[in-house]
DNA sequence: ATAATTTGCGAAAACGTTTTCGTGTTGAAA
DNA sequence: TTTCAACACGAAAACGTTTTCGCAAATTAT
C-alpha cells in the first residue's frame, strides 16, 4: 500500500525545494526546463494529486456546494439532486448532502456543521417543521458569515436569498382550467394546509381558476391534509380520510390534487367506488413523477421539471460564488427565479 | 456581514497566545480558571467554531463519505443513501455525492475527485458500463492508496474490500416457488443480460426454483432485456419487447420481473390484453418501491430493504475507518454481508 | 532561605499547498 | 575587469488548527 505522495515527498527525493517542485508542477518560466521534466516526469509516475483539504485551506474555498433537502427518497428532490449534481461537476464543484428530515432541529444542525468550512454555499429546500414554527434564524445566520444560499421550492419571503420556485399558482390554476374546460362541474381539489406555502398557493390558484369561470368555490369541496399523514407509514390514514371525502360528496367529477401521493391515492378510492377515470371523474396531479407516469390510468399532471430547478439553483450559487472573488463589492441583488410548470396530459382526462 | 472567527482573532483580541486560546476551548487543565473563562466566554459571543477544513488537514481525515451511485433518480439508491446518511450522521459523519449516470468515464472521475483528499472512504455501486467493460483500475487504486471502499448491491468478485448485497438468488427462488404454489404453470421471467450480475443471479434463482419444482426452464421463456431500454426515455420500447414477448407466450400464467419497471410495463401490457391479475396471471417484481405499493393491483414483490443495506454499509465502512486508527495493522479481513430478501406479499399474487 | 515542584502560558512544528521575495550564479554588456 | 540583468532556485509566510515542549513565575517542601 503506497499512501499518497506529496510534494515534500518529491522534494525530498528529488533533492529540490517544496517550492520549486509546485512551480514545475504549474509549468512556472521560474523553472529550468530540465528541473520541471524531471519533476513532471517523477509526478507522473507516482501519480501525484494536490490535496484537495490543503488546496481549500489555503483558497479558503472548498469547491463544495452543500444540499439540504428534507427528504432524498422522493422523485422530485431527487431530481433536484441530480440537477444540481449535473452543473456543479460541469463546473468543478462537488455537491455534499444533508437529510433534515422535515426536521427543524435536524436541518439547523446539518447546517451548522457544513457552514464551518465545509461548503462554500447552500442550496437548500425548508423542513416543514421549519415552516411551521416559523424560525428562520440559522438562515440569517448563515447569510451574515458570508456564506451565500440559494432556496428551492418551499422558500420563504422573510429570508433574502437567490430563489428558484416553480408557478405553484399559474400551475394549479392551468389544471383546474383544464378541468373545467373537459367538462367537469364540481371540482375538489386535495391539498396541504396553509403554512407550507406550495400548499397554500396551489389552493390560491384552485379558487382563481374556479372564480374565472365563474364557479363559486365550496369549502366542502376542499380537502385539506395534515402533513403528518404525508409519510409511508400513515397510507391507510390518508386513505380513509380521502375516502370519506369523496363519499360526502359523490357529485364530484374532477379532482385537484397538489402532489402525486393524493391523486394516486384519490384514483385508487375512485376506482373502488366503481368510479370510471376519466368519463366520470377526471383528476390531475401536481409533480411529475414516476407514479403518474406508471399510475393506471396514467395520470395528467402539472410538471415542476424539477432537475431544471436543480440546474438553475446550481448556476445562480456559482455563479454568485465565483462573482464574489473578483468584486469584492458585495451584489446584493438576489434574484427569484420562476420556473414555468407544464400540464402534461395523459389519460386521466379527457 | 461578520467574517467567521479564528483562533487568531481571539487570541489577538484577548492578548493571549492561539495556544492558550486552544487551549482554553478544550478546557485544558493547563489553563487557569480565569484564563478559560474569559476565552469561553469571547468565543461563545463571537460564535466561534472550529474550521472543519484546518481539523481535516491536521488530522488527516475529513470525516466524510463519498458515495457513488449510478443514478439518483431512483428509489432503490435513494433510500440506500437515507441509510447511509442515517448512520453517517449518527457517527459525525457527513456524505458528498457523486453521480457516475451507469459510465465508466464519469465514476474515474469522480472517483479521483474525491479520492485526493476530500473523502475518508467510498461507499459505491457498479456502473452497467464498467460492469461490461470489467475495468476495475480505479477501484484497486483507490483501495492501495489506503482509502477504504464497501461496495453494495451492484459488486464484483475481482475486488477485494467489503461487500453488502442482497440474496438475489435466494430472493428470486422465494418468489417463483410463490408463483409455483400458487398454481402458475409457466412462469416467465423478464431479466436483463447476464453481465448485470445481480440480473444474472436473479435469473439463477428463477431456473433453480423450477427445476426443484421439476418444471424444466424452457428458453423462450426467459426475456433478456438490454439495459439501454431502463431508461425512462425508452419506455415504448421496453413495452414493445414486452408486449411481443407476451404474444408470443400466450400461456405464461406467471411473471417474474427482476425489477419495478419491468413488472409495472408487464402489468400494464398485459392488462391491456384483457388478462386478470391474480386470476389469470400472476405477477411478482423485485425491489420494493413506490410503484409496487401504488400500482393497481399492488405488486408482490422482493423486498430488498434497500436502508438497511446503506445503513449495514455505513457502519462496516466507519468501523474499519476507525479501527484503522488504533490498530495500525491492517486487519485485511473482509466481510460479505448479505442482506435476507423479505416477499412482500400484495394483490398481483393469490 | 533555598530547593523542588507546580502552575500558566507561549513558541513552534505539523498537516499540504501556493506565492512572494530574496539571493547566488551565470552570462553579457560596458 | 567591472556592472548588470537574467536565470534558477530556496526560504518563509499564509490558510486554521492541535499539541509538544520549554520556561518563567508562583507555590510548596526542606
Amino acid at each position: 500500500m503506497k499512501r499518497k505522495v506529496t510534494l515534500k515527498q518529491i522534494a525530498r527525493e528529488l533533492d529540490v525545494s517544496i517550492s520549486t517542485v509546485s512551480k514545475a508542477l504549474r509549468n512556472s518560466k521560474e523553472i529550468s526546463e530540465d528541473t520541471r521534466d524531471k519533476v513532471q516526469a517523477f509526478a507522473k509516475l507516482y501519480n501525484y494529486r494536490p490535496n484537495n483539504i490543503a488546496l481549500s485551506l489555503k483558497n479558503r474555498k472548498t469547491k463544495t456546494i452543500g444540499i439540504i433537502i428534507p427528504e432524498i427518497v422522493h422523485h422530485f428532490f431527487s431530481k433536484v439532486i441530480r440537477g444540481i449534481e449535473l452543473i456543479a461537476n460541469n463546473r468543478g464543484y462537488n455537491v455534499i448532502v444533508g437529510l433534515s428530515n422535515e426536521s427543524f432541529s435536524k436541518e439547523v444542525i446539518n447546517m451548522e456543521m457544513l457552514a464551518n468550512g465545509s461548503i462554500d454555499g447552500f442550496i437548500l429546500s425548508i423542513s416543514k417543521e421549519t415552516l411551521l414554527q416559523q424560525d428562520y434564524h440559522h438562515f440569517n445566520e448563515t447569510i451574515n458569515q458570508g456564506m451565500p444560499i440559494v432556496m428551492f421550492d418551499r422558500v420563504v419571503k422573510e429570508i433574502n436569498c437567490d430563489k428558484i420556485i416553480v408557478d405553484d399558482f399559474e400551475g394549479s390554476k392551468s389544471a383546474v382550467k383544464k378541468l373545467v374546460s373537459t367538462g367537469s362541474k364540481n371540482i375538489a381539489i386535495i391539498t396541504t394546509k396553509d403554512y407550507v406555502s406550495v400548499g397554500r398557493l396551489r389552493t390560491q390558484g384552485y379558487i382563481e381558476a374556479l372564480e374565472e369561470n365563474k364557479i363559486p368555490p365550496k369549502a366542502n369541496l376542499i380537502l385539506k391534509i395534515d402533513v403528518e399523514l404525508d409519510s409511508e407509514d400513515h397510507l391507510e390514514e390518508l386513505e380513509n380520510k380521502i375516502e370519506q371525502f369523496i363519499r360526502a360528496n359523490k357529485n364530484i367529477d374532477g379532482i385537484f390534487a397538489v402532489n402525486e401521493l393524493y391523486a394516486v391515492t384519490a384514483m385508487k378510492v375512485v376506482k373502488k367506488y366503481g368510479m370510471r377515470i376519466p368519463d366520470d371523474i377526471q383528476i390531475i396531479g401536481f409533480t411529475d413523477g414516476v407514479l403518474s407516469k406508471h399510475a393506471t390510468p396514467s395520470l395528467t399532471t402539472v410538471s415542476q421539471h424539477a432537475q431544471k430547478m436543480g440546474e438553475k439553483a446550481a448556476e445562480l450559487l456559482i455563479d454568485r460564488l465565483e462573482l464574489d472573488l473578483d468584486n469584492e463589492i458585495e451584489e446584493e441583488h438576489y434574484q427569484t427565479i420562476v420556473i414555468e410548470t407544464e400540464l402534461i396530459e395523459r389519460e386521466s382526462t379527457k
